[in-house]
DNA sequence: GCATGTGAAGATATTCACAGCC
DNA sequence: GGCTGTGAATATCTTCACATGC
Protein backbone atom coordinates (compact mmCIF):
# COMPACT_ATOMS: atom_id res chain seq x y z
CA UNK A 1 0.00 0.00 0.00
CA UNK A 2 2.08 3.10 -0.92
CA UNK A 3 0.84 6.26 0.03
CA UNK A 4 2.01 7.01 -3.33
CA UNK A 5 2.22 5.00 -7.07
CA UNK A 6 5.82 3.71 -7.10
CA UNK A 7 7.21 2.63 -10.59
CA UNK A 8 8.06 -0.32 -9.18
CA UNK A 9 11.57 -0.39 -9.32
CA UNK A 10 12.11 -3.91 -8.93
CA UNK A 11 11.10 -7.09 -11.27
CA UNK A 12 8.84 -6.20 -14.03
CA UNK A 13 7.33 -9.97 -15.06
CA UNK A 14 8.42 -11.72 -18.21
CA UNK A 15 4.86 -12.12 -19.46
CA UNK A 16 4.56 -8.33 -18.96
CA UNK A 17 7.90 -7.76 -20.59
CA UNK A 18 7.20 -9.64 -23.79
CA UNK A 19 3.94 -8.12 -23.90
CA UNK A 20 4.86 -4.58 -23.80
CA UNK A 21 6.11 -3.99 -27.44
CA UNK A 22 2.39 -5.32 -28.51
CA UNK A 23 1.35 -2.41 -26.64
CA UNK A 24 3.66 -0.11 -27.63
CA UNK A 25 2.54 -0.88 -31.06
CA UNK A 26 -0.66 0.02 -30.75
CA UNK A 27 -0.42 3.10 -28.75
CA UNK A 28 2.13 4.49 -31.50
CA UNK A 29 -0.59 3.38 -34.25
CA UNK A 30 -2.86 5.38 -31.98
CA UNK A 31 -0.67 8.01 -31.74
CA UNK A 32 -0.17 8.75 -35.01
CA UNK A 33 -4.12 8.95 -35.72
CA UNK A 34 -3.68 11.70 -32.75
CA UNK A 35 -6.10 9.60 -30.55
CA UNK A 36 -5.27 11.25 -27.01
CA UNK A 37 -6.52 8.75 -24.78
CA UNK A 38 -7.51 5.09 -24.83
CA UNK A 39 -9.26 2.92 -21.99
CA UNK A 40 -7.59 -0.61 -21.17
CA UNK A 41 -10.79 -2.15 -22.76
CA UNK A 42 -10.36 -0.65 -26.19
CA UNK A 43 -6.14 -1.01 -26.08
CA UNK A 44 -6.39 -4.64 -25.02
CA UNK A 45 -8.46 -5.32 -27.73
CA UNK A 46 -6.20 -3.91 -30.26
CA UNK A 47 -3.43 -6.06 -28.49
CA UNK A 48 -5.37 -8.65 -28.68
CA UNK A 49 -5.28 -9.35 -25.05
CA UNK A 50 -8.07 -9.10 -22.51
CA UNK A 51 -8.35 -6.15 -20.72
CA UNK A 52 -7.78 -7.34 -16.63
CA UNK A 53 -4.48 -8.84 -18.07
CA UNK A 54 -3.58 -5.23 -19.75
CA UNK A 55 -4.25 -3.20 -16.22
CA UNK A 56 -2.09 -5.38 -14.38
CA UNK A 57 0.48 -5.08 -16.63
CA UNK A 58 0.35 -1.92 -16.91
CA UNK A 59 0.66 -1.17 -12.92
CA UNK A 60 3.64 -3.20 -13.20
CA UNK A 61 5.14 0.24 -14.85
CA UNK A 62 3.33 2.49 -12.29
CA UNK A 63 0.05 4.61 -12.05
CA UNK A 64 -0.20 6.19 -15.36
CA UNK A 65 -4.12 5.63 -16.14
CA UNK A 66 -6.78 8.13 -14.68
CA UNK A 67 -9.68 6.42 -13.49
CA UNK A 68 -13.21 7.32 -15.26
CA UNK A 69 -10.81 8.17 -18.44
CA UNK A 70 -7.98 5.82 -19.23
CA UNK A 71 -4.55 6.43 -20.20
CA UNK A 72 -2.76 9.25 -22.09
CA UNK A 73 -1.36 7.59 -24.73
CA UNK A 74 1.78 9.91 -25.42
CA UNK A 75 2.33 9.52 -21.75
CA UNK A 76 2.04 5.69 -21.95
CA UNK A 77 4.07 5.64 -25.42
CA UNK A 78 6.87 7.70 -22.93
CA UNK A 79 7.01 5.35 -20.06
CA UNK A 80 6.90 2.29 -21.98
CA UNK A 81 9.80 3.32 -24.07
CA UNK A 82 11.64 4.02 -21.29
CA UNK A 83 11.10 0.90 -19.60
CA UNK A 84 12.16 -1.08 -22.40
CA UNK A 85 14.96 0.83 -22.65
CA UNK A 86 14.38 2.47 -26.46
CA UNK A 87 15.72 5.78 -25.20
CA UNK A 88 18.79 4.96 -25.89
CA UNK A 89 20.38 3.70 -29.46
CA UNK A 90 20.94 -0.14 -29.87
CA UNK A 91 23.87 -0.93 -31.82
CA UNK A 92 22.96 -4.57 -33.87
CA UNK A 93 25.02 -6.22 -36.23
CA UNK A 94 23.62 -8.77 -38.81
CA UNK A 95 25.68 -11.85 -39.41
CA UNK A 96 24.57 -13.96 -42.78
CA UNK A 97 23.38 -12.02 -45.42
CA UNK A 98 21.17 -14.28 -47.51
CA UNK A 99 18.06 -13.12 -48.01
CA UNK A 100 17.08 -13.11 -44.44
CA UNK A 101 19.84 -11.37 -43.36
CA UNK A 102 18.72 -8.79 -46.35
CA UNK A 103 15.13 -9.10 -45.24
CA UNK A 104 16.76 -7.95 -41.82
CA UNK A 105 18.74 -4.90 -43.11
CA UNK A 106 16.07 -3.66 -45.04
CA UNK A 107 13.43 -3.57 -42.14
CA UNK A 108 12.10 -0.21 -41.99
CA UNK A 109 11.05 -0.67 -38.13
CA UNK A 110 14.40 -1.09 -37.50
CA UNK A 111 15.81 2.12 -37.30
CA UNK A 112 12.77 3.95 -36.20
CA UNK A 113 12.81 2.74 -32.55
CA UNK A 114 16.35 3.11 -31.00
CA UNK A 115 17.90 0.06 -32.96
CA UNK A 116 20.50 0.97 -35.55
CA UNK A 117 22.06 -1.76 -37.91
CA UNK A 118 26.11 -0.90 -37.04
CA UNK A 119 26.70 -3.45 -39.91
CA UNK A 120 26.49 -6.21 -42.17
CA UNK A 121 28.90 -9.39 -41.57
CA UNK A 122 29.13 -12.29 -44.31
CA UNK A 123 31.59 -15.01 -45.12
CA UNK A 124 30.61 -14.85 -48.78
CA UNK A 125 33.57 -13.76 -50.96
CA UNK A 126 30.76 -12.94 -53.40
CA UNK A 127 28.65 -10.53 -51.28
CA UNK A 128 31.24 -8.79 -49.08
CA UNK A 129 32.32 -5.44 -50.58
CA UNK A 130 28.53 -5.09 -51.86
CA UNK A 131 25.98 -3.06 -50.36
CA UNK A 132 22.57 -4.33 -48.91
CA UNK A 133 20.42 -1.93 -47.59
CA UNK A 134 23.09 1.18 -47.72
CA UNK A 135 25.57 -0.35 -45.72
CA UNK A 136 28.72 -2.36 -46.92
CA UNK A 137 28.74 -6.00 -46.25
CA UNK A 138 32.37 -6.64 -43.95
CA UNK A 139 34.16 -10.12 -44.42
CA UNK A 140 33.45 -12.62 -41.01
CA UNK A 141 36.76 -11.67 -40.26
CA UNK A 142 36.18 -8.26 -38.90
CA UNK A 143 33.33 -9.13 -36.66
CA UNK A 144 35.07 -8.92 -33.63
CA UNK A 145 37.02 -5.62 -34.46
CA UNK A 146 33.39 -4.31 -35.64
CA UNK A 147 31.87 -5.67 -32.49
CA UNK A 148 34.38 -3.78 -30.03
CA UNK A 149 35.08 -0.51 -32.19
CA UNK A 150 31.59 0.65 -32.90
CA UNK A 151 30.40 -0.94 -28.86
CA UNK A 152 27.54 -3.57 -30.94
CA UNK A 153 25.62 -4.38 -28.00
CA UNK A 154 23.17 -7.04 -29.85
CA UNK A 155 24.21 -9.55 -32.34
CA UNK A 156 21.47 -11.12 -34.80
CA UNK A 157 22.33 -14.60 -36.30
CA UNK A 158 21.27 -15.09 -39.77
CA UNK A 159 23.62 -17.79 -40.71
CA UNK A 160 23.30 -21.44 -41.43
CA UNK A 161 22.46 -23.83 -38.82
CA UNK A 162 26.34 -25.34 -38.90
CA UNK A 163 28.19 -22.12 -38.46
CA UNK A 164 25.52 -20.15 -35.99
CA UNK A 165 27.39 -21.64 -32.28
CA UNK A 166 30.61 -20.53 -33.44
CA UNK A 167 29.02 -17.49 -34.82
CA UNK A 168 27.70 -16.88 -31.13
CA UNK A 169 30.85 -17.65 -29.50
CA UNK A 170 32.65 -15.37 -31.68
CA UNK A 171 29.72 -12.67 -30.88
CA UNK A 172 30.06 -13.13 -27.19
CA UNK A 173 33.60 -13.17 -26.99
CA UNK A 174 34.05 -9.88 -28.71
CA UNK A 175 31.46 -8.18 -25.93
CA UNK A 176 27.73 -8.67 -27.25
CA UNK A 177 25.18 -9.50 -24.72
CA UNK A 178 22.10 -10.08 -26.42
CA UNK A 179 21.56 -12.57 -29.37
CA UNK A 180 18.72 -12.86 -32.00
CA UNK A 181 19.28 -16.08 -33.17
CA UNK A 182 17.10 -16.84 -36.54
CA UNK A 183 19.14 -20.23 -37.38
CA UNK A 184 17.48 -23.45 -37.22
CA UNK A 185 19.52 -24.53 -33.36
CA UNK A 186 19.46 -24.02 -30.16
CA UNK A 187 22.74 -21.75 -29.05
CA UNK A 188 24.51 -21.77 -25.90
CA UNK A 189 26.00 -18.77 -24.28
CA UNK A 190 27.46 -17.97 -21.11
CA UNK A 191 25.74 -16.77 -18.12
CA UNK A 192 24.87 -13.25 -18.26
CA UNK A 193 23.92 -13.11 -22.45
CA UNK A 194 20.60 -13.56 -23.45
CA UNK A 195 19.40 -15.68 -26.40
CA UNK A 196 16.15 -15.21 -28.23
CA UNK A 197 15.45 -18.14 -31.01
CA UNK A 198 13.35 -17.04 -33.77
CA UNK A 199 12.19 -20.00 -35.80
CA UNK A 200 9.80 -20.44 -38.55
CA UNK A 201 9.37 -24.29 -38.24
CA UNK A 202 8.78 -23.64 -34.81
CA UNK A 203 6.04 -21.91 -35.84
CA UNK A 204 4.84 -23.79 -38.06
CA UNK A 205 4.81 -26.96 -36.16
CA UNK A 206 2.69 -25.60 -33.53
CA UNK A 207 0.23 -24.39 -36.01
CA UNK A 208 0.04 -28.08 -37.10
CA UNK A 209 -0.42 -29.26 -33.55
CA UNK A 210 -3.57 -27.05 -33.41
CA UNK A 211 -4.48 -27.77 -37.03
CA UNK A 212 -4.49 -31.46 -36.04
CA UNK A 213 -6.41 -31.05 -33.15
CA UNK A 214 -9.45 -28.60 -34.65
CA UNK A 215 -9.75 -31.03 -37.59
CA UNK A 216 -9.77 -34.07 -34.90
CA UNK A 217 -12.43 -31.99 -32.88
CA UNK A 218 -14.31 -31.27 -36.33
CA UNK A 219 -14.87 -34.92 -37.14
CA UNK A 220 -16.33 -35.62 -33.92
CA UNK A 221 -18.32 -32.98 -34.15
CA UNK A 222 -20.07 -34.06 -37.88
CA UNK A 223 -20.02 -38.26 -36.05
CA UNK A 224 -22.15 -36.96 -33.48
CA UNK A 225 -23.98 -34.34 -35.08
CA UNK A 226 -26.83 -36.18 -35.39
CA UNK A 227 -27.14 -38.15 -32.27
CA UNK A 228 -26.29 -34.70 -30.04
CA UNK A 229 -28.26 -36.45 -26.90
CA UNK A 230 -24.66 -37.23 -25.95
CA UNK A 231 -24.42 -41.07 -24.82
CA UNK A 232 -21.48 -42.26 -24.85
CA UNK A 233 -18.16 -40.80 -24.01
CA UNK A 234 -17.63 -39.66 -19.96
CA UNK A 235 -13.93 -39.79 -21.13
CA UNK A 236 -12.83 -37.01 -22.82
CA UNK A 237 -13.52 -37.80 -26.45
CA UNK A 238 -11.96 -35.27 -28.24
CA UNK A 239 -10.90 -32.03 -26.90
CA UNK A 240 -12.80 -28.85 -24.99
CA UNK A 241 -15.07 -26.89 -26.78
CA UNK A 242 -13.79 -23.95 -28.62
CA UNK A 243 -11.01 -23.70 -26.83
CA UNK A 244 -9.55 -20.46 -28.51
CA UNK A 245 -6.25 -19.72 -30.08
CA UNK A 246 -3.76 -17.35 -27.36
CA UNK A 247 -3.47 -14.43 -30.24
CA UNK A 248 -7.03 -14.39 -31.39
CA UNK A 249 -8.35 -11.22 -30.20
CA UNK A 250 -12.14 -11.32 -28.71
CA UNK B 1 -7.65 -47.23 -15.21
CA UNK B 2 -4.77 -47.58 -17.73
CA UNK B 3 -3.13 -51.16 -17.47
CA UNK B 4 -0.48 -49.83 -19.98
CA UNK B 5 0.76 -46.26 -20.70
CA UNK B 6 -1.79 -44.42 -22.47
CA UNK B 7 -0.32 -41.69 -24.85
CA UNK B 8 -2.32 -39.23 -23.02
CA UNK B 9 -4.94 -38.44 -25.20
CA UNK B 10 -6.25 -35.49 -23.56
CA UNK B 11 -4.69 -31.99 -23.19
CA UNK B 12 -0.87 -31.40 -23.45
CA UNK B 13 0.08 -28.52 -22.15
CA UNK B 14 0.64 -24.99 -24.29
CA UNK B 15 4.06 -24.59 -23.32
CA UNK B 16 5.17 -28.38 -23.70
CA UNK B 17 3.71 -28.10 -27.33
CA UNK B 18 6.28 -25.27 -27.60
CA UNK B 19 9.23 -26.52 -26.88
CA UNK B 20 8.50 -30.07 -28.74
CA UNK B 21 9.73 -28.74 -32.00
CA UNK B 22 13.22 -28.01 -30.35
CA UNK B 23 13.41 -31.12 -28.94
CA UNK B 24 12.46 -32.74 -32.40
CA UNK B 25 15.35 -30.55 -34.25
CA UNK B 26 18.04 -32.19 -31.23
CA UNK B 27 16.51 -35.71 -31.66
CA UNK B 28 16.94 -35.35 -35.88
CA UNK B 29 20.50 -34.12 -35.26
CA UNK B 30 21.19 -36.62 -32.99
CA UNK B 31 20.06 -39.83 -35.73
CA UNK B 32 21.51 -38.25 -38.29
CA UNK B 33 25.04 -38.53 -36.37
CA UNK B 34 23.58 -42.08 -35.63
CA UNK B 35 23.23 -41.77 -31.91
CA UNK B 36 20.66 -44.65 -30.73
CA UNK B 37 20.12 -43.47 -27.49
CA UNK B 38 20.01 -40.17 -25.09
CA UNK B 39 19.50 -39.49 -21.57
CA UNK B 40 16.88 -36.81 -20.37
CA UNK B 41 20.18 -34.85 -18.88
CA UNK B 42 21.38 -34.77 -22.52
CA UNK B 43 18.73 -34.17 -24.22
CA UNK B 44 17.45 -31.67 -21.95
CA UNK B 45 21.30 -29.70 -22.60
CA UNK B 46 20.91 -29.73 -25.92
CA UNK B 47 17.64 -28.48 -26.04
CA UNK B 48 18.93 -25.76 -23.71
CA UNK B 49 16.00 -26.51 -21.13
CA UNK B 50 16.44 -28.33 -17.41
CA UNK B 51 16.06 -32.21 -17.62
CA UNK B 52 12.99 -32.00 -15.20
CA UNK B 53 11.18 -30.53 -17.22
CA UNK B 54 11.95 -32.49 -20.56
CA UNK B 55 11.14 -35.26 -18.83
CA UNK B 56 7.92 -33.68 -17.56
CA UNK B 57 6.86 -32.73 -21.21
CA UNK B 58 7.56 -36.33 -22.59
CA UNK B 59 5.80 -38.07 -20.13
CA UNK B 60 2.72 -36.03 -21.75
CA UNK B 61 2.82 -37.97 -24.77
CA UNK B 62 3.13 -41.26 -22.91
CA UNK B 63 6.19 -43.44 -21.38
CA UNK B 64 8.71 -43.99 -24.40
CA UNK B 65 11.85 -43.98 -22.24
CA UNK B 66 13.46 -47.00 -20.58
CA UNK B 67 14.69 -46.35 -17.26
CA UNK B 68 18.38 -47.04 -16.47
CA UNK B 69 18.81 -46.33 -20.21
CA UNK B 70 17.53 -43.32 -21.41
CA UNK B 71 15.41 -42.48 -25.13
CA UNK B 72 15.44 -44.56 -28.90
CA UNK B 73 16.01 -41.41 -30.34
CA UNK B 74 14.14 -42.73 -33.65
CA UNK B 75 11.31 -43.84 -31.54
CA UNK B 76 10.87 -40.58 -30.01
CA UNK B 77 11.19 -38.80 -33.26
CA UNK B 78 8.63 -40.91 -34.75
CA UNK B 79 6.18 -39.60 -31.79
CA UNK B 80 6.84 -36.20 -31.48
CA UNK B 81 6.89 -36.01 -35.23
CA UNK B 82 3.31 -37.68 -34.68
CA UNK B 83 1.98 -35.78 -32.05
CA UNK B 84 2.74 -32.15 -33.96
CA UNK B 85 1.10 -33.65 -37.02
CA UNK B 86 4.10 -34.10 -39.15
CA UNK B 87 2.97 -37.19 -40.59
CA UNK B 88 0.52 -35.22 -42.94
CA UNK B 89 1.45 -32.69 -45.26
CA UNK B 90 0.29 -29.23 -44.85
CA UNK B 91 -0.11 -27.14 -47.43
CA UNK B 92 1.09 -23.19 -47.10
CA UNK B 93 0.23 -20.06 -49.10
CA UNK B 94 3.08 -16.83 -48.45
CA UNK B 95 1.18 -13.65 -49.52
CA UNK B 96 3.74 -11.16 -49.97
CA UNK B 97 7.17 -11.91 -51.72
CA UNK B 98 9.49 -9.12 -50.39
CA UNK B 99 12.41 -9.58 -48.75
CA UNK B 100 11.08 -11.53 -46.07
CA UNK B 101 9.06 -13.89 -48.21
CA UNK B 102 11.55 -14.73 -50.41
CA UNK B 103 13.71 -15.78 -47.69
CA UNK B 104 10.95 -17.55 -46.25
CA UNK B 105 9.88 -19.09 -49.62
CA UNK B 106 13.55 -20.19 -49.94
CA UNK B 107 14.06 -21.44 -46.53
CA UNK B 108 14.96 -25.35 -46.96
CA UNK B 109 13.57 -26.76 -43.51
CA UNK B 110 10.60 -25.82 -45.08
CA UNK B 111 9.85 -28.79 -47.33
CA UNK B 112 11.60 -31.31 -45.50
CA UNK B 113 8.91 -31.49 -42.45
CA UNK B 114 5.72 -31.99 -43.30
CA UNK B 115 4.92 -28.64 -45.00
CA UNK B 116 5.13 -27.82 -48.49
CA UNK B 117 4.92 -24.27 -49.87
CA UNK B 118 1.82 -24.20 -52.22
CA UNK B 119 1.62 -20.68 -53.51
CA UNK B 120 3.47 -17.57 -53.37
CA UNK B 121 1.45 -14.39 -53.90
CA UNK B 122 1.51 -10.90 -54.47
CA UNK B 123 0.60 -7.71 -55.03
CA UNK B 124 3.32 -5.90 -57.07
CA UNK B 125 2.48 -5.92 -60.84
CA UNK B 126 6.61 -6.09 -61.58
CA UNK B 127 7.08 -9.09 -59.24
CA UNK B 128 4.14 -11.37 -60.06
CA UNK B 129 4.85 -13.96 -62.99
CA UNK B 130 7.99 -14.31 -61.79
CA UNK B 131 9.32 -17.47 -60.44
CA UNK B 132 10.42 -17.47 -56.17
CA UNK B 133 12.21 -20.51 -55.10
CA UNK B 134 10.95 -22.10 -58.17
CA UNK B 135 7.26 -21.46 -57.87
CA UNK B 136 6.18 -18.88 -60.19
CA UNK B 137 4.23 -15.46 -58.28
CA UNK B 138 0.90 -15.48 -58.23
CA UNK B 139 -1.40 -12.59 -58.43
CA UNK B 140 -3.24 -11.50 -55.06
CA UNK B 141 -6.51 -11.95 -57.15
CA UNK B 142 -5.52 -15.70 -56.76
CA UNK B 143 -5.68 -15.74 -53.35
CA UNK B 144 -8.59 -17.45 -52.66
CA UNK B 145 -8.86 -19.61 -55.56
CA UNK B 146 -5.42 -21.17 -54.50
CA UNK B 147 -6.40 -21.85 -51.03
CA UNK B 148 -9.70 -23.19 -52.12
CA UNK B 149 -8.61 -25.74 -54.84
CA UNK B 150 -4.68 -26.29 -53.49
CA UNK B 151 -6.45 -26.68 -49.90
CA UNK B 152 -4.12 -24.64 -48.25
CA UNK B 153 -4.96 -25.12 -44.28
CA UNK B 154 -2.21 -22.22 -43.58
CA UNK B 155 -1.26 -18.98 -44.05
CA UNK B 156 2.12 -16.85 -44.23
CA UNK B 157 1.48 -13.06 -43.87
CA UNK B 158 4.69 -11.36 -45.08
CA UNK B 159 3.30 -8.45 -46.34
CA UNK B 160 3.64 -4.55 -45.08
CA UNK B 161 1.37 -4.08 -41.86
CA UNK B 162 -0.99 -1.82 -43.50
CA UNK B 163 -2.46 -4.43 -45.81
CA UNK B 164 -1.93 -7.23 -43.00
CA UNK B 165 -5.22 -7.53 -41.45
CA UNK B 166 -7.03 -7.26 -44.87
CA UNK B 167 -5.11 -10.58 -46.52
CA UNK B 168 -5.71 -12.17 -43.35
CA UNK B 169 -9.27 -11.67 -43.98
CA UNK B 170 -9.05 -12.99 -47.37
CA UNK B 171 -7.07 -15.96 -46.45
CA UNK B 172 -10.01 -17.23 -43.57
CA UNK B 173 -12.85 -16.35 -45.45
CA UNK B 174 -11.21 -18.81 -48.10
CA UNK B 175 -10.55 -21.27 -45.40
CA UNK B 176 -7.30 -21.08 -44.05
CA UNK B 177 -7.45 -21.92 -40.02
CA UNK B 178 -3.63 -21.35 -39.52
CA UNK B 179 -1.53 -17.91 -39.98
CA UNK B 180 1.80 -17.24 -39.02
CA UNK B 181 1.95 -13.08 -39.24
CA UNK B 182 5.21 -11.68 -40.07
CA UNK B 183 3.84 -7.90 -40.23
CA UNK B 184 4.69 -5.68 -37.26
CA UNK B 185 0.91 -5.48 -36.17
CA UNK B 186 -1.79 -7.92 -34.32
CA UNK B 187 -4.33 -9.72 -36.84
CA UNK B 188 -8.02 -10.50 -35.51
CA UNK B 189 -9.18 -13.49 -36.47
CA UNK B 190 -12.75 -15.12 -35.37
CA UNK B 191 -12.92 -18.11 -33.29
CA UNK B 192 -11.16 -21.15 -34.46
CA UNK B 193 -9.07 -19.74 -36.53
CA UNK B 194 -5.15 -19.47 -34.47
CA UNK B 195 -2.64 -16.65 -34.88
CA UNK B 196 1.14 -17.26 -34.13
CA UNK B 197 3.22 -13.42 -34.95
CA UNK B 198 6.68 -13.55 -35.18
CA UNK B 199 8.23 -9.94 -34.82
CA UNK B 200 11.87 -8.61 -35.18
CA UNK B 201 10.79 -5.49 -33.38
CA UNK B 202 9.17 -7.25 -30.58
CA UNK B 203 12.14 -9.53 -30.23
CA UNK B 204 14.95 -7.00 -30.17
CA UNK B 205 12.67 -4.68 -27.49
CA UNK B 206 12.37 -7.85 -25.23
CA UNK B 207 16.49 -7.96 -25.77
CA UNK B 208 16.93 -4.56 -24.91
CA UNK B 209 14.91 -4.54 -21.65
CA UNK B 210 17.40 -7.60 -20.55
CA UNK B 211 20.43 -5.55 -21.90
CA UNK B 212 19.41 -2.25 -19.88
CA UNK B 213 18.58 -4.38 -16.58
CA UNK B 214 21.75 -6.13 -16.86
CA UNK B 215 23.59 -2.80 -17.39
CA UNK B 216 21.84 -1.38 -14.46
CA UNK B 217 23.05 -4.10 -12.38
CA UNK B 218 26.28 -4.52 -13.99
CA UNK B 219 27.02 -0.74 -12.19
CA UNK B 220 25.53 -1.77 -9.02
CA UNK B 221 28.39 -4.67 -9.13
CA UNK B 222 30.95 -2.71 -9.83
CA UNK B 223 30.35 -0.36 -7.38
CA UNK B 224 30.28 -3.22 -4.73
CA UNK B 225 33.14 -5.05 -6.79
CA UNK B 226 35.62 -5.23 -3.91
CA UNK B 227 33.31 -7.09 -1.45
CA UNK B 228 31.56 -9.39 -3.94
CA UNK B 229 31.64 -13.15 -2.34
CA UNK B 230 30.86 -14.42 -5.89
CA UNK B 231 28.15 -13.02 -7.02
CA UNK B 232 27.72 -14.01 -10.57
CA UNK B 233 24.59 -12.80 -11.33
CA UNK B 234 21.46 -14.70 -11.11
CA UNK B 235 18.99 -15.44 -13.78
CA UNK B 236 19.08 -13.42 -16.66
CA UNK B 237 19.07 -15.47 -19.64
CA UNK B 238 17.11 -18.49 -21.31
CA UNK B 239 18.50 -21.59 -18.88
CA UNK B 240 22.45 -22.27 -19.62
CA UNK B 241 23.39 -25.84 -20.80
CA UNK B 242 25.37 -26.30 -17.21
CA UNK B 243 22.42 -26.62 -14.65
CA UNK B 244 24.55 -26.87 -11.66
CA UNK B 245 22.85 -28.59 -8.55
CA UNK B 246 22.35 -26.08 -5.30
CA UNK B 247 23.97 -29.34 -3.53
CA UNK B 248 24.17 -32.92 -4.11
CA UNK B 249 20.72 -34.08 -3.47
CA UNK B 250 21.48 -36.64 -0.25
C1' DG C 1 -20.87 7.12 -13.21
C1' DC C 2 -17.05 5.07 -14.96
C1' DA C 3 -12.57 3.02 -15.67
C1' DT C 4 -8.32 2.19 -13.17
C1' DG C 5 -5.62 -0.48 -9.92
C1' DT C 6 -5.32 -4.52 -7.08
C1' DG C 7 -6.07 -8.17 -3.50
C1' DA C 8 -7.60 -12.78 -3.79
C1' DA C 9 -8.87 -16.93 -6.36
C1' DG C 10 -7.88 -19.91 -9.87
C1' DA C 11 -5.13 -21.90 -13.59
C1' DT C 12 -0.61 -23.13 -15.56
C1' DA C 13 4.02 -24.00 -15.42
C1' DT C 14 8.35 -25.28 -13.23
C1' DT C 15 11.12 -27.62 -10.08
C1' DC C 16 12.08 -30.88 -6.49
C1' DA C 17 12.81 -35.27 -4.85
C1' DC C 18 12.12 -39.92 -4.88
C1' DA C 19 9.64 -44.36 -5.98
C1' DG C 20 9.94 -47.70 -9.48
C1' DC C 21 12.24 -50.19 -12.85
C1' DC C 22 16.04 -51.65 -15.73
C1' DG D 1 24.15 -47.88 -10.19
C1' DG D 2 21.54 -45.14 -13.28
C1' DC D 3 17.64 -42.99 -15.32
C1' DT D 4 12.74 -42.44 -16.11
C1' DG D 5 8.17 -41.00 -14.62
C1' DT D 6 5.51 -38.54 -11.39
C1' DG D 7 3.19 -36.84 -7.09
C1' DA D 8 3.84 -32.86 -4.27
C1' DA D 9 5.69 -28.24 -3.52
C1' DT D 10 6.60 -23.95 -5.51
C1' DA D 11 6.51 -20.27 -8.59
C1' DT D 12 4.44 -17.73 -12.15
C1' DC D 13 0.60 -16.12 -14.77
C1' DT D 14 -4.29 -15.07 -15.57
C1' DT D 15 -8.76 -13.79 -14.34
C1' DC D 16 -12.24 -12.15 -11.29
C1' DA D 17 -14.57 -8.73 -8.87
C1' DC D 18 -14.72 -4.66 -6.50
C1' DA D 19 -12.82 -0.74 -3.70
C1' DT D 20 -10.87 3.55 -5.00
C1' DG D 21 -10.68 7.91 -6.93
C1' DC D 22 -11.42 11.02 -10.73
Amino acid sequence: MGVRTRPTRDGIPDATVSRLPVYLQALTGLAESGVPTVSSEELAALAGVNSAKLRKDLSHLGSYGTRGVGYDVEYLVQHISAELGLTQDWRVVIVGVGNLGRALANYGGFGSRGFSVAALVDAGADIVGTAVAGLPVLPLTELERVVRDLRVQIGVVATPADVAQEVCDRLVSAGVTGVLNFAPCVLSVPNGVMVRRVDLSTELQILAFHEQRRAASDLAEDLSSDLAGGLFDDDATIAPPVDLPKEAAG
